[in-house]
DNA sequence: TCGGTATATTCGTATATTCGTATATGTTTG
DNA sequence: CAAACATATACGAATATACGAATATACCGA
């Protein structure tokens, strides 16, 4: 056995467009990683779950979007080390474990007490 | 006094797609600045700016890319606030002056150390 | 093993974002 | 003022990403 805890989760191999892999610079992997951020619903998910470790029901309720998007959300998150999942019987049970996580959100929302107007209203992120 | 250095660039009010304004929540607004951050070109920009302030043609010839390109990021980064900006002469010379961005790029540079390999094969993130 | 519950994955389509190229604006100098 | 330099903006094409709907997989209890 290799992995203990958070395997990767096997994300389906059919996109042929994730070769990565090597040549990737650090601007490439931190640009990767904000992105992985920088969806509504996943920053919904790891806001929720900065609280308290919850299960999918409970995150599909608490976000009121279909099971399907928040699964594919969580294993993204999941996926990138941002949260952890574990399984109880039928059910996953996710958590944010990281506490540079709980920073990154922190000191974004910091930043957006300062420029909410300007953030919301770049022409480039749409 | 409200404001000091970063005034609103006037970035175009061609784009008809950013109503934005009003109701966007606290998850829509962390997940554009974290778009906003998002970017292979913007994230180079902004750790060439950690190291000093430097002007366009700087940063043009930093990166390597092509002019306009540079500028339309720079542009992004400053209308948001991550970055601030003050001509001299006929050069602008952009900085990064906000500490909270310093810690965002090093706690994602401290996750990146842990995950970087996750990172850079998530599906999700193409 | 079968049915039901909980979660994960696939896929086509709609939308968002980036890029290259061309052009416009602002600033200094001759 | 014209030319040159530095930067900003516009725009169509290419690519990336999110979504809804449908389906597949995992686990539990009868």
């Amino acid at each position: 056995m290799t992995i203990s805890s958070s395997q990767q989760p096997s994300v389906a191999s059919s996109s042929p467009a994730v070769s990565a892999g090597a040549g990737m610079s650090e601007a490439d992997l931190l640009a990767r990683l904000f992105r992985a951020l920088g969806d509504p619903t996943r920053v919904q998910l790891l806001t929720l779950l900065l609280d308290h470790e919850q299960t999918v029901s409970d995150l599909v309720e608490a976000v009121g979007a279909p099971q399907g998007r928040i699964s594919t959300h969580l294993g993204c998150l999941r996926w990138c080390g941002l949260v952890t999942g574990r399984r109880e019987g039928r059910q996953m049970i996710y958590a944010v474990t990281d506490q540079r996580v709980r920073d990154l959100l922190s000191i974004a929302s910091a930043v957006l007490r300062d420029y909410a107007a300007q953030v919301a209203t770049c022409g480039v992120v749409g």
